[in-house]
DNA sequence: AACAAAATGTAATATATATTACATTAGTCA
DNA sequence: TGACTAATGTAATATATATTACATTTTGTT
């Protein structure tokens, strides 16, 4: 049986050539399939695996008790999912996860994970790095729910959004950064078109250009 | 030379007996006093040992470039800080923390950590719960400020507070809360005495009665 | 006890954003 | 090509929340 493939996923990936025969009798693991709109993880209910999602792509979101959805993120294979709680007093899942393509899924049991960390530090350093980016994803996503104004957000978007660059076409669409935002599509669009009018940006549907940058850098 | 006093904190209290001697051999550490008001961790700056926080009481909090505050977190001795972005790729810090009291700290660095990581199960298991209490904490924070309306986060947060009790204080200050919900104090009051002249709650300044429950949950 | 400082209650007005509604443009598939 | 759908632009009105301002109560300090 060959279960090499594993070190195709970014946690083992690091594992250096002369630990790998020992990690492959270490480690135990099963491999799940996941169609479209299957629903891999729900929100509030208890994981006690790392799971890796090796094949695919998946969205997070997180429901309130209406049943409206808040997009957090789109995640692409290869990359560790449920890593942030796995290890948490309470295991619930915060999110909840959901196959946008046919996904395969990796999962492997809390405690040979205790165990594969003890055993081969870069696995360790892979764990903890993907955990810490996690905070960090989660720390960003408040520093944005935290701008007040839409116009604010807009503006750190943007800057974010252009990597330096002053023309680039956004990656989603209107209605997607309204929810990202947590506003309406309406409201949006008119503060970008406020931005257009006051020429700190141009804009055409998707394509942007920013003509007057300090001035955005200065609305949050 | 008594080091031992390390073992109060909340990451090393759970090292058994058998291994102390070891532990304490091993751990480099230094002590810091900080004064009242003083700045303990400047966001954005680098940071790249591990700080326990053993004496004290401090806050944390996010600034926008304009200056405002937005209050994220209390801490108060003993417990960990920064265990967030110890170990991620940029290990900048998203937060600052203000001294609240006179405090004192421990500063681990980080080669030392993960070497008593490597050596004590306990160290080991402490720090990654550590981590995933911050992560879970700021999907709380997510969670509430996903939230759109004010009725809808009071509803969240008393629930939450209430811990199944019909009758109980608020821990914080109505400047605090709407602090954390990133909201006028006024119209924090005015939704709360809506609730009240509602007969959902009865409130007298900090003391709260939950009358119908069932009415909360349906709000969120 | 006396005072200052902090927390809280309350109201009027101003402002930002949501809602509703509809027109226009781009993209997709038969 | 045409027909359908999704994304986008635009405007009027409604609503929630912020702002400003001040009174009252509580808490802490000397």
């Amino acid at each position: 049986m060959s279960k090499s493939f594993i070190f195709q996923c970014p946690l083992c990936n690091s594992i250096p050539d002369s630990e790998k025969d020992d990690f492959l009798n270490e480690v135990q693991f099963k491999v799940m399939s996941f169609e479209k709109n299957d629903w891999i993880i729900s929100q509030g209910e208890e994981y006690s695996a790392l799971l890796i999602l090796i094949e695919g792509e998946l969205e997070t979101v997180m429901m309130d008790e209406k049943g409206d959805f808040m997009h957090i993120e789109i995640i692409k294979a290869p990359l560790p999912l449920a890593t942030g709680f796995l290890f948490a007093q309470n295991n619930k899942s915060p999110v909840s996860a959901i196959a946008k393509k046919d996904s395969k899924i990796i999962s492997i049991p809390k405690a040979n994970v205790f165990m594969l960390m003890k055993k081969h530090d870069a696995f360790m350093h892979a764990i903890l790095t993907s955990i810490s980016n996690k905070i960090q994803f989660l720390s960003e996503k408040v520093r944005l729910t935290s701008l007040k104004t839409i116009k604010a957000k807009v503006a750190y978007y943007l800057l974010k959004e252009s990597e330096g660059e002053s023309e680039f076409q956004l990656k989603s669409s209107k209605i997607e950064i309204a929810n990202l935002f947590g506003v309406s599509r309406q409201a949006l669009t008119s503060v970008m078109k406020e931005l257009h009018e006051e020429k700190i940006i141009y804009m055409e549907r998707r394509k942007i250009k920013i003509i007057n940058r300090q001035a955005l850098k200065i609305m949050f």
